[in-house]
DNA sequence: CCAATTCTGTAACGATCCCTAAAATATCGT
DNA sequence: ACGATATTTTAGGGATCGTTACAGAATTGG
């Protein structure tokens, strides 16, 4: 153990109750004083362990991405095209309907419009979409060259197009859509894959 | 004219200016500082004239639904249900493409995730999402009594399903989409229709 | 010209925002 | 036990938040 005093909270839990807050509220919705509150720390405590609010931000966006929104790659991992959609619908619907866990997705909640100082943060999520994106063009890309989707199929339109029926159910979910009516989405988002 | 001395705005045009700043930064984004300064206007005058932030958005939710949103009921009057969502779409990308509006739909941009002292505005943009979409799905049930879409069709998921891609336009949007990538999405949701 | 009315401009209110200085506390190695 | 180190607690600073009081200015009808 280092010297000094030790610490009284555990830096994960806490960032976890972080992540909680971010993903309902948003970055801009969240204050300091609620994130003490729920984080159970006082805020020189929060400066000393995670830095400003950008800062904790971008540690709770990073340990979202391994956390619970790691359905992504792992779908993608599958070894067919469809069942690598699937898989994604599947876990974005799993993810969402997690009873502890806030309505939508935090790339998309936690700041899609915002003011001048949450403006970086706005750009970093925009960002991670769109590596989002990009990582399903790629995985269907390479299943147009294993012959596992149609040569004629447009992997780069076509995985903009399903990126956006995610994107946008994370909106209905913000809205209340319930479980079933996003597992319906989802299903008609595959019948979007060419045969 | 009435009595008193008469108002040196034009409460529309001022409306305008609050309506683009709201759409562009989000309702907790948006300060009444940055409103007064882009409505040209002091604080007392815009209080007098339009009450409190809230109310304010409120007006500026009625004045986007009538003024640039209306290309949502205009398209449902199409003869066909395939028309009706073709211009649907249309009117959405010649929407967010025009220069001078920000990127994406109020409805979405406006608060999707907030704070507690925006829940109101929040759950008033939800509900005024779930109305564009029954609306859609009423025009679908139509569709279908008229032996326009056949009978296996399902109003309600296909409207659902065109709501979300429509809402997941908006957060492409936001992250930056062209207007020539919105209308490949916009072309690949009519594809979803059947025949 | 005057009273009544309504808007404008200045100023400021209390509350909350994010952030930090300083002192007290708890562990380390010696 | 003691100095060194790192965390906790308490307290508050400067800025901005949304909102409003108040006095001056511009119009009306008489």
């Amino acid at each position: 153990m280092p010297p000094g005093r030790p610490r009284a909270f555990d830096p994960d839990v806490a960032l976890d109750a972080a992540m909680l807050l971010f993903w309902r509220h948003g970055y801009e919705g969240t204050s300091l004083a609620a994130l003490t509150a729920a984080m159970n720390i006082n805020t020189p405590s929060l400066y000393a362990a995670f830095g400003t609010k950008d800062q904790l931000f971008q540690k709770v966006l990073e340990r979202y991405l391994q956390n619970p929104a790691s359905y992504l790659p792992n779908a993608l991992k599958e070894p067919t095209a469809r069942k690598a959609v699937q898989k994604l619908f599947d876990g974005a619907v799993h993810m969402v309907a997690h009873a502890r866990h806030p309505d939508g997705c935090l790339l998309v909640q936690g700041a899609l419009a915002a003011g001048p100082a949450a403006a970086a943060v706005r750009q970093q999520l925009a960002d991670t979409r769109r590596r989002a994106q990009l990582a399903l063009q790629r995985r269907l890309e390479r299943a147009v060259t294993e012959r596992d989707l149609p040569p004629h199929a447009h992997p780069q339109k076509l995985a903009r197009f399903l990126i956006t029926i995610l994107w946008g159910m994370s909106v209905q979910a913000a809205g209340g859509a319930s479980r079933r009516e996003l597992d319906e989405i989802a299903a008609m988002a595959l019948e979007s894959l060419p045969n």
